[in-house]
DNA sequence: TTGACAGTTTGGAACGTTCCAATTATTGGA
DNA sequence: TCCAATAATTGGAACGTTCCAAACTGTCAA
């Protein structure tokens, strides 16, 4: 019910000061005096004050303000990957736009549109499929710092935070191999992404290093949803020669394949070997528990916050590209207990 | 590289205009003529002229920005709402900042008063735990609206949309003894917060409709979250006079219980019926597929936003409660299927 | 020829801040 | 006592937009 119009100048008077004053105590300048800081500081509490940030903005043109769009929130990755961010932005004072593209590039361009208007100082973009090099140029020809995060954008040139899916793949394979399995399938994601070529590469390189059969029947791609992975694994439950074991595109898949395989009433982790990518917060406490490639979306995502806000302050224009690296966590669904056992009892 | 300074005035320079025509151009306004409307529009696109916003708002005092604060963006329920949330604010050419408390109040007030300073019009808010009306008054005081999401906090007199969480555990709990379950219990949640209260409560009044024990000890609270739903399981099976079946604080929780009783060789659907709350995305495609009262988070969302927008639009001060209404979704892990097989073959 | 009127266009004063250059007050040394 | 140096304060011009009142064009009726 209150007018919301306190400015500078109304404390300006109520403090016996000149707007110039107030305007130095509010960025904390040493240049004024201890006593007249205190009866300022008063005053603005007193009289409700708020710091009109778009008028300062007006003036000195650098916000405090960083946009943030990821492809797909309801995803707990991405969820992840936000969060990530959004605690280092918030730590270093700054606020952000964020947004939910649903993996649509249309109204991908229209937020980041709107958030240029808005003066957002840099972007951080989990880009939606289908985003092209010419849809950001016009973005980074203007000066704005721009961290690609999870997936990145061929042919353009800005700083990126990817994890190393082709390393983590083929680690998952080895581990695999190792535990006695020769016949391993790739089950679920978009076949024309980035992110499913590279790590579908990695399992690949690693059964031909191995020696074995690296075919194309063996990669089985779906939605990377849990849906996906249940129709995936059934597909490849319908196989003449069935894999034994299958590295799977995300953790959602590979939950959806266990899914899949229970149905079949084979049990993941005894009969059949599942690994999966990303490992979110569910894959811990799943049963069986999840073995699979730790990306650290969190981690990630501090990762890309704190590129941005290197070049925002630095305004330097040099792209970074930096590798996440990853790592095997082995738990139970990949059969690893299970041969420790059977190796305990013959010993 | 480039400037990003190109004003309304270089437009009007370059147009041979005024700057008021190119304003009336960019507000859509009749007023100015057709022909020069598309010189200005063919020039504005040349020179690559990005309106600011801050600016503008600075003379009109009513921005296109609103705040939504969440308090775990990691729990896929609040992923949903603020997806639902981030559709109809875009859609009405708004732009969002939003931040994740992570529980925090501190943090929350922190990020508010942040989001007030840059200017936004309304604030939606999944309040932290222990969020105090104290803490929010000094907002709605001055006049911006609020609405109040999934929680609510006493003695602040906002809008506010929320489950109908008595309604919904009583049915779940009508449902379990319709199926023959005579000792049931409550699973999961922190035992300080209104929506347990209120979830509990219907469960208690529906037992106690019923005629059938609904004391104490069958309620067991944790952590609303996987790991908590183990342990409070766990905690159920050791008691003397073990319920059969148990309704979930969440689908979280739910996932959890369901997680402990296969460690303890007892099939959930089967052996002991589970009943969750919220029904997230992966409750349909669990193994078994989750019975759970369904509050369509995503609509939720959706609601509130409308609810802020209608409010900021008509700057309206009535504020107006909003209970999403709640429906039980009957899957397999309450047992359901199990019986309709039984009732067939003894048929 | 004048005036009224509609259709367009325009200069300049806001909006709330920052920043610069200038001013005043205070101190210490010669 | 005076001067220089330092500390503290200040007025006014920006920043990029909107909005108001005023002004310019024609057209048409009187």
């Amino acid at each position: 019910m209150k007018q919301s119009k306190v400015t500078v100048v109304d404390v300006a008077r109520a403090a016996g000061v000149s707007k110039s004053t107030v305007s130095l105590v509010l960025q904390g300048s040493s240049l004024v005096n201890e006593a007249t800081r205190a009866r300022v500081g008063a005053v603005i509490r007193e009289l409700g004050y708020v710091y009109n940030r778009s008028a300062a903005n007006l003036r000195q043109s650098k916000s405090k303000i960083v946009g943030i769009v990821v492809n797909d929130l309801t995803n707990s990755f991405f969820a992840e990957l936000a969060v990530g961010m959004d605690m280092v932005v918030q730590s270093a004072g700054y606020i952000q736009f964020m947004a939910n593209s649903a993996e649509n590039a249309d109204r991908q361009a229209e937020v980041i549109a709107s958030m240029r208007e808005h003066g957002m100082a840099g972007l951080i973009l989990s880009p939606a499929r289908g985003t092209t090099a010419a849809d950001l140029r016009p973005l980074v020809d203007s000066g704005i710092p721009v961290v690609l995060v999870a997936r990145n954008v061929p042919g353009l040139k800005v700083s990126s935070v990817v994890s190393d899916g082709h390393a983590g793949a083929a680690a998952a394979v080895r581990h695999l191999i190792e535990l006695g399995h020769r016949r391993i399938a790739f089950l679920g994601g978009f076949n024309d992404t980035a992110v499913f070529d590279e790590r579908m590469r990695g399992f690949r390189d690693a059964l031909v290093e191995a020696g074995l059969d690296a075919s194309e029947e063996l990669v089985i791609s779906s939605a990377p949803s849990r849906a996906g992975g249940v129709a995936a694994v059934e597909r490849l439950l319908a196989m003449a020669d069935r894999p034994t074991a299958a590295l799977c595109f995300n953790d959602a898949v590979a939950f959806g394949a266990c899914d899949g395989l229970r149905s079949a009433r084979i049990e993941p982790g005894v009969d059949f070997g599942v690994i999966g990518f990303d490992d979110v917060i569910e894959a811990k406490t799943a049963v069986p528990a999840l073995t699979t490639v730790s990306v650290d979306p969190q981690g990630m995502g501090r990762r890309a916050a704190q590129l941005l806000l290197k070049q925002i302050n630095s305004g330097s224009f040099e792209p970074e590209a930096l590798v996440a690296s990853v790592r095997l966590v082995v738990r139970e669904s990949c059969g690893a207990s299970q041969r420790m056992k059977r190796e305990a009892m013959t010993a």
